[in-house]
DNA sequence: TCGTTCGATGTAGAAAAATATATCCTGGTG
DNA sequence: CACCAGGATATATTTTTCTACATCGAACGA
């Protein structure tokens, strides 16, 4: 499929994975079919505009067309505006157990593989984002980085996603820490390299 | 069809307008054929990503996904970003000409007509836009109003359309005197009422 | 080990978009 | 008046989505 729809269905299956929603959960709401909407976040299908609107609503999207010359800017508007999403209580449920995951996974991580620059700060990482609400946590930047680290236990070759991952983790804590949503508190210096990926 | 479907359509036929295009060329640059673009606009088919995003393309628009919480930010952005936008000498030749359709029809309007509050300033909106350059000037805006004008001409029930362009073209003028877009000099008293349709 | 959830996949059929092509109508304009 | 550009429509055919359903494998938890 063309690169824009591929785009299009990552946007959908990260704002699916913020909101801590399955496919079948997301299908009563948008009234698309379970499979289709599998079919759609694999970019397996050309769909139409009205199928694009109702899950972008079902997810507080908003379907727009914006000139060239301001997808920049807009791009850096959206990622505030995500971060700043909070969950209702199944959500913060969901993140509160990938938490965990992730904190078992790193734990199992073998101090001669942490011992690179890239994965050592990655304990403290997690030890400094469990110090915020669930509610505030991206659920799927928690959801990736836990995969990447097991992957990794399995396999040793899989460095790069944890490492994406870890960058990432950093981000949405300095963010956090930063100040741009108000919680508990953090000692963590601040750096901002929000590299967001998309809606 | 849709209430969304509806708009993405008219931003098409605005931004369309906005560079000057007809349908048959735009068809050329987005390899959509004419009639399929004409059922489009108009709202007559409930489209594919794909030609929305081929037509997105050929209109130097992207489209893209936008938290809820974002889109007014969003839209201001790309307001001022749309307005920027400078058309090429064919579309700075169409907006002159629809100028001057538009300066005609208001000269034709009786006295008793324009004697209403909202009329009334419409010689001097069109005097006022005419001392831009007509490549900063957005044609569907003028296009729109003209046709207005010379709607209300033949069928004096016609009022709130002239007055919807009347408002936009205030709106528009504002914006350029504002310093929006660095340009002509022009004694008018910003307003800001940037009331926007799309992008 | 059993039951469940989640997501991917498959089938068959109905519905609709997309395409090519050709008109038609309207508003200008020479 | 004839001509032209722009846009709306029509027809026939092809292609694809979309839906309902069912199922399947993997990961998880009791």
């Amino acid at each position: 499929m063309s690169a824009p729809i591929e785009h299009i269905a990552r946007s959908l299956r990260n704002a699916r994975y913020a909101k801590g929603l399955s496919q079948r959960e997301l299908s009563v709401n948008s009234v698309v079919p379970q499979g289709h909407i599998s079919k759609i976040e694999n970019a397996a299908v050309d769909l139409r505009v009205s199928s694009l609107v109702a899950l972008a609503r079902a997810l507080d999207l908003e379907l727009m067309l914006v000139p060239r010359a301001s997808v920049a800017a807009v791009r850096s508007i959206s990622a505030g505006a995500e971060i700043g999403a909070a969950h209702d209580g199944r959500g913060a449920r969901r993140v509160r157990r990938e938490l965990e995951r992730l904190q078992d996974a790193v734990d199992h991580l073998p101090g001669s593989l942490s011992s690179g620059t890239e994965l050592a700060e990655l304990p403290r990482l997690v030890r400094d984002l469990r110090r915020f609400r669930p509610a505030f946590l991206e659920l799927s930047t928690i959801r990736r980085a836990a995969r990447a680290v097991e992957t990794l236990l399995r396999e040793p070759v899989a460095l790069d996603a944890v490492r994406r991952s870890s960058s990432e983790l950093r981000g949405l804590r300095d963010a956090l820490a930063h100040g741009r949503v108000a919680d508990e508190v953090a000692s963590v210096r601040p750096a901002y390299s929000l590299d967001n990926d998309d809606g």
